[in-house]
DNA sequence: TTGATTACCATGAATTCCCATGTAAATATT
DNA sequence: AATATTTACATGGGAATTCATGGTAATCAA
């Protein structure tokens, strides 16, 4: 398993569309970059999806091609393959950091999660995504804080995690 | 496994034909083309197919000579080679990128796809495919819906990709 | 010779490149 | 331990380049 993502942050947006990106997460880009050596910036590709997805899903290049081959396994012509072609290969912008550890998000996705002045940057596995701020405190909270309230009052989460290797 | 087309745009069609390649797919077509040198233009094969397909369909060359060497493999006379031989070197039209990016569309291939003033380019795997936006849009997002239709309610397309390496 | 195709030139907008600065964090030095 | 130095980070600004698009002239084809 490649090295992981871990932590949160806030960066400005500039009129340009660039932000930095966490510093911790810069160093996990270049690990997870075959190509990346020692005083190069690594690549990475940015998920958009459809426009139920509000928020930006940003993958190593190895963890991107890891999808593309299983993407590749399916069977040509099936819907499955169709779906996850245009997710991963359609719905997608792959860039590159750049020298000063920023990102530069187009306007077209910028518009699309509703960007503005600033970003939130989460950890998610192997993956990282890109939020604005609003969206992900009223969306994502409150989806955990309603599915926490289904729980019994002293439920732990840590009780999944033994349940997880069972399935 | 070469570099692969990323990404989803919208370009203009003007009266002659031309069509602006989205940048990102030119470094592609370039890296693809065996015989492209700094300076010159990257060639490509666009496939048509029969009346069925409302799309194009645009390779690489070494995509193409992958496709080729996959043809030559099947017994001469055999029914799938004719029919692929048909597809792939009948219904295709190889052409080069010209100084400015763009891609001159003969009328033919415009009024197959029924094309006017706008083009809708979109990746698919090592190919990329160029739509009216139009059929685009009813077609495939129509045939997606209904396949949404048919699966519950919080199901997530995802979960295919981890489905995948064990068929 | 007329409609179509190809080659050249032009331009505004978007994007990339290069350089600059303040500040926080890490390391070295008395 | 306290202070000085260096290094890494986050952010900003302007110049240079690339892109997308349109137009006109030259070349073909029949």
């Amino acid at each position: 398993m490649a090295r992981r993502f871990r932590g949160e942050s806030h960066h400005k947006v500039d009129s340009k569309g660039r932000v930095s990106i966490p510093a911790l997460f810069r160093r996990v880009l270049e690990q997870g970059d075959p190509n990346f050596t020692e005083g190069l910036n690594p690549e990475l590709v940015i998920v958009y999806g459809d426009h139920r997805r509000n928020y930006l899903e940003c993958y190593t290049i190895s963890a991107i091609e890891e999808v593309d081959a299983k993407i590749d396994a399916l069977p040509r012509g099936s819907m499955e393959r169709r779906m996850l072609q245009r997710l991963f290969h359609g719905q997608s912008f792959p860039t590159i950091v750049d020298d000063t550890g920023r990102l530069v998000l187009p306007a077209k996705l910028r518009r699309k999660i509703d960007l503005d002045a600033e970003a939130f940057f989460i950890a998610a596995g192997d993956t990282f995504q890109i939020w604005k701020p609003e969206t992900y405190e009223s969306e994502e909270l409150a989806k955990t804080e309603a599915w926490l309230d289904d729980l019994p009052e002293d439920f732990d989460p840590m009780a999944y995690l033994d349940q997880a290797g069972q399935d």
